[in-house]
DNA sequence: CCTACCGATCGGTAGG
DNA sequence: CCTACCGATCGGTAGG
């Protein structure tokens, strides 16, 4: 399991990333971070920008994985929703540092990198309202807004990383129980 | 209705910190924007951190008032919820650029101003857990965990601003009906 | 991986 | 509200 200087750094970064921002995070401080003068970072890296880009494309594609492999599960669509909560809860409690950036920080990538990022974010919220939709075609879930609906799920699990990391002690089954009942069963008795 | 020198820089950097964040946004780019020298910027504002600062207190004070407004209100807890939800979405739709200082911006608050406006924060966070957990007392509202479901409200609503910018047509009605059907009676049949 | 350094830009001030 | 300018810091490169 040896890092190479260049994972150290993405990792280091992440980090960073994650509790001053993008902007406010110099090549210096990352330097330091790592131990190494700030010159030192570009035998490893490109550019500050790709670090961020290849931070969020790398944990895009997880997400896009994880589509795919639901998606093409022989189960209905409810139960597809509650694979995709628990797919955000692992994803988060794996990389929480590098989700943080998917959440807070995406808008500072530039150029293709940008592009590319912004069409698979696009491409799975599309994938994800269709099985909501069938969902509801199915009468498996109620005439929602399918709109309404994809948004307010995707909120709370693009913000489940900043929560889960001040509660401790559930276990990631106590999770998904939980987000899955009051995402999807409802609050009102 | 004439607006000061000063709330046009107000209102203007809101709109430049939403769109590049706080960090990213230089005071030229800001005087490009209202129209003047950077250095004439300092007659109005004292500093960058002053302006983040009123726009975050200023729009945090909103919250607090419409809790004080709907805790005092002789109504369920689960009828509090939903004013609480429609709270949110006028707000955001009233001021979608210094809402999404809120939800994005905070964190590069310093001094004094970031810990008044955490300390603001915890205790609208503890008085909405409050009306979710008389409701579950009253069994007027399932027996799910609080942390969960408040987090799960504020996330849809923290970034309900976004979310709103990309879609039209929906009257406030319809947006307080169709979030209060997703957020409390829940997505299954 | 370091020293030395580049041009650009930052937030902010002096003085009028 | 502007011109002129401050010291500090930025991302990044040259050359070893």
């Amino acid at each position: 399991m040896k890092k190479t200087k260049r994972e150290i750094i993405l990792k280091t970064a992440a980090s960073l990333f994650r509790s001053k921002g993008y902007s406010a995070t110099s090549m210096r401080d990352l330097a330091k971070a790592v131990g190494m003068e700030a010159a030192s970072l570009y035998n490893h890296i490109k550019s500050k920008q790709e670090i961020l880009a290849a931070l969020l494309l790398d944990a895009a594609n997880s997400f896009m994985d994880g589509m795919e492999r639901i998606e093409n599960e022989d189960i209905k669509p409810l139960e597809k929703i509650e694979r995709l909560i628990s797919l955000h809860i692992r994803i988060a409690v794996k990389n929480t540092d590098a989700i943080s950036l998917l959440t807070q920080e995406w808008r500072h990538l530039e150029g293709e990198a940008y592009t590319e990022f912004n069409s698979k974010r696009k491409d799975y919220e599309k994938r994800f309202k269709n099985i909501l939709i069938r969902g509801i075609e199915s009468e498996e879930i109620k005439n929602v807004n399918p709109d309404v609906a994809l948004f307010s799920i995707l909120s709370t699990m693009r913000w489940f990383y900043a929560w889960y990391s001040k509660k401790d002690g559930f276990s990631i089954g106590e999770l998904e129980q939980q987000f899955s009942d009051v995402l999807i069963v409802g609050l009102k008795n």
